[in-house]
DNA sequence: GCAAAATGTTCATTAATACTGAACATTATT
DNA sequence: AATAATGTTCAGTATTAATGAACATTTTGC
């Protein structure tokens, strides 16, 4: 379960285990990794990190970039993530609700869930205005600092709260990001009575924004 | 390279190759497998099994269904697959073609590449007043029933032709659906004379598409 | 354009551990 | 309740994943 320091996940089979970790290395920010970055981000020797790599790469989970040595994610995940989405029934019946709501309200709807103590973006509809509908399908972020994260850490236990501040902190993002854990539980307290949760420019700029919880 | 016969890929690391295989085996069909089923599909003792699916679930690339056993597609897969997307330069220098594209013809507007021989969508724009926008993002296809992938295809080489015909045959899907090598290939030489290519209902009934292929 | 540094790749050895089947536990079916 | 099917544990063994040193290649600095 708990990673043990350093090393890999020491659940199970090890090399699957570095090959997990190997792909959550790629970001939007570092789209592009080295055999030599990577084996110093993981601690593991480049001669075993490129039998992985290989493995990887023939799998088309990575490929390596166009005029250079560096690896990128592959389409394969692509392919497997559609397959994620097509088999959520959440999705699915949610929509019609999503597009109700959007035309009610006029404003951006967003369906999340959450996966390991982040907020995970499902679905979004924009007005129809908006012209580029840019996917959020996948995007994760903080759940402290926004309405959907906090709605949801509403219905959780303390525990499941402090778990997830201990793991991720609560990194400021505007000055209105609650960044206290005595602070954000009293806010949530408050979205309990409510029944619904609410972010106030706590991400981003000039983004306030209104949430509720789907419970089971 | 090519998968050796019933085993696993034959390309390095025995155990990744495994575990990439596994994740494989789920699609919108079959959106929950269980143990035995990976197992059969597989052709890999249960035991063995049962330490690379935990390792997977450790890992939130498999998780188990709420009141069954089995497993399903983890969210995990989604979060890469975002960090794929957000790092491919092409969508975001495409986007404002598509939108422009969209609004003068008013259709539906996709942008594909392919991998292993079949089309994959990238982005797809609808006409504003459609709507569900339903995001084809990570959806696959035979190249062979699609204009994108007669596009596409047009502009290989006669032997990369010849491999994916081989991979996947040319199922039919329609009554005009093209089933036959040589019938393919000579659409495909019209296709480069004109510098687009056409779907007359290959696919799906009253679907039509024209499609352009953008080079390097 | 050359030398130096950094990065990528190969390979043989071995220590580790992934793999396995048989036994047991649990769940589903009749 | 009995039976079948599926899931899980475990300890031994052989497979092979892991490794570092040597070599090849690419990039960098001058």
């Amino acid at each position: 379960m708990v990673p043990s320091k350093g090393k890999t996940f020491k659940t199970k089979v090890n090399s699957v285990a570095k090959c997990l970790l190997v792909l959550e290395c790629f970001s939007p920010q570092q789209a592009e990794l080295s055999l030599t970055q990577l084996s110093r981000m993981l601690k593991i020797p480049k001669s075993t990190l490129l039998n992985i790599l290989r493995t990887l790469e023939a799998g088309s989970y990575l490929f390596k970039a166009y005029n250079s040595q560096n690896y990128r994610l592959g389409f394969k995940l692509m392919e497997l993530s559609y397959n994620v989405r097509a088999s959520l029934p959440v999705v699915q019946y949610a929509m019609p609700f999503i597009e109700e709501l959007q035309i009610r309200t006029g404003e951006i709807v967003y369906l999340t869930t959450h996966i390991n103590g982040k907020v995970l973006y499902l679905e979004c509809m924009y007005p129809s205005k908006r012209a580029i509908t840019y996917s959020v399908y996948g995007r994760t972020q903080y759940m402290h600092r926004t309405g959907c994260g906090k709605a949801m850490l509403a219905y959780m236990g303390e525990s499941a709260v402090d778990a997830i501040i201990a793991k991720w902190g609560l990194p400021r993002s505007t000055p209105n990001t609650i960044t206290s854990p005595v602070k954000l539980k009293k806010a949530l307290a408050q979205y309990r009575e409510l029944g619904y949760a609410l972010d106030n420019e706590e991400d981003g700029h000039n983004v306030r924004c209104i949430a509720m919880p789907i419970r089971s």
